[in-house]
DNA sequence: GTGATTTCTTTACCTATGTAAATGGATTTC
DNA sequence: GAAATCCATTTACATAGGTAAAGAAATCAC
């Protein structure tokens, strides 16, 4: 519970009152490697906090193709957020890399805290501006950069990733084939 | 003033009391075709809300490499908002494509009303979780559809745009270079 | 209206990256 | 510790899409 109030109270310190009622409403929950947090085509309910171990978020095509987009590291949020927010059938997978320990909370439990404890509210803002900022820097390496660039970044958001999680995961993450992310560290190997 | 009244309902209704101080902040301002709204490098200071014309977003590499990443039509908000959140200098450039009419306001402004307003600090928590979404939304187009699909869904999302705005701004936003634009539409052309 | 500019389309050629398959190393399982 | 599985790497080939350049068409300026 610790590491959520240090992380919380970087965004907003909240009043003790409402951390109360706010930590309350979160309980352990573990989950076992290749194990799946949610499943698109569900509606999401829960929010986690992630406070060891590794998830992946996925996107998956028609065809059954798979594209990671995001790694979770401890001490942040998961959940379908979309989902979460906009009350729409969630359309990501998130799955357990390594086994996990979270604590998760039921969201529509946290939005009723909302009109009574608008620093909580407040938190939540700030959380969705925080999600928009990092969907927006993510969207320039995805859009602005190269295959080798976009490696570079994910080594140094994600250090030490790369000795815990299989490559053809790295390379689903960096929107190649792991055939070209081979033809990549050969080339930087070289240099 | 009115659209603006009309989209902040959709979210959240506000108190007749909130409405008053927040329209309050802002004035008309208008941009002839090829001003910029915002450039990169700055501080973003003021959110729009977009009256009518017609702007593009878009990064730019060190190369000089421009890469749309979204239009701007008729009532929606505009401006640099991961600037104006993170109090960090924009890095997206704000173009008008044709005149547009504004409502501007200083976000400092809004963001002072939270305190005193939580009606106002819900609807900038609303407008941030919907931005979220959106960018999520747009996130799958581009990395699990071809450029084909995508050339479909930015003719839904944007009809009549396509009559209005040069070619090359659509094969940026579609991420290719006008000459492939080109090859799609003859194939789509011969079917 | 005429010339100048901008925009669209096409061509020829080139490169990055995909697919499929083979190999061999590493890791897990019992 | 042998078998089975998983994973990384490499090769050969295929393809989507890039670059540069040219001509045609549309639009703008005066």
């Amino acid at each position: 519970m610790n590491e959520l109030k240090i992380f919380l109270d970087r965004l907003s310190p909240l009043s003790t009152a409402s951390w109360e009622k706010f930590s309350n409403l979160f309980t352990v929950k573990t989950l076992t490697k290749g194990e799946f947090y949610i499943r698109e085509g569900q509606m999401a309910k829960e929010i986690g906090f992630l406070n060891s171990g590794i998830l992946r978020a996925f996107y998956q095509s028609e065809d059954g193709i798979e594209y990671n987009k995001h790694f979770f590291i401890p001490h942040c949020f998961i959940g379908g957020y979309a989902s979460l927010t906009s009350k729409k059938t969630n359309v990501i997978n998130q799955q357990a890399l390594t086994d996990c320990e979270l604590l998760v909370a039921n969201y529509a439990d946290i939005e009723k805290l909302y009109p009574s404890f608008p620093d909580i509210e407040r938190i939540s803002r700030l959380l969705a501006e925080q999600f928009f900022i990092q969907k927006e820097q993510r969207e320039i390496e995805i859009v602005l950069m190269d295959s080798e660039q976009r490696y570079k970044i994910f080594q140094k958001d994600f250090p030490s990733l790369e000795q815990h999680i299989p490559q053809y995961h790295i390379a689903s993450y960096l929107g190649i084939t792991p055939t070209q992310l081979g033809r990549i560290r050969r080339k930087i190997a070289k240099r």
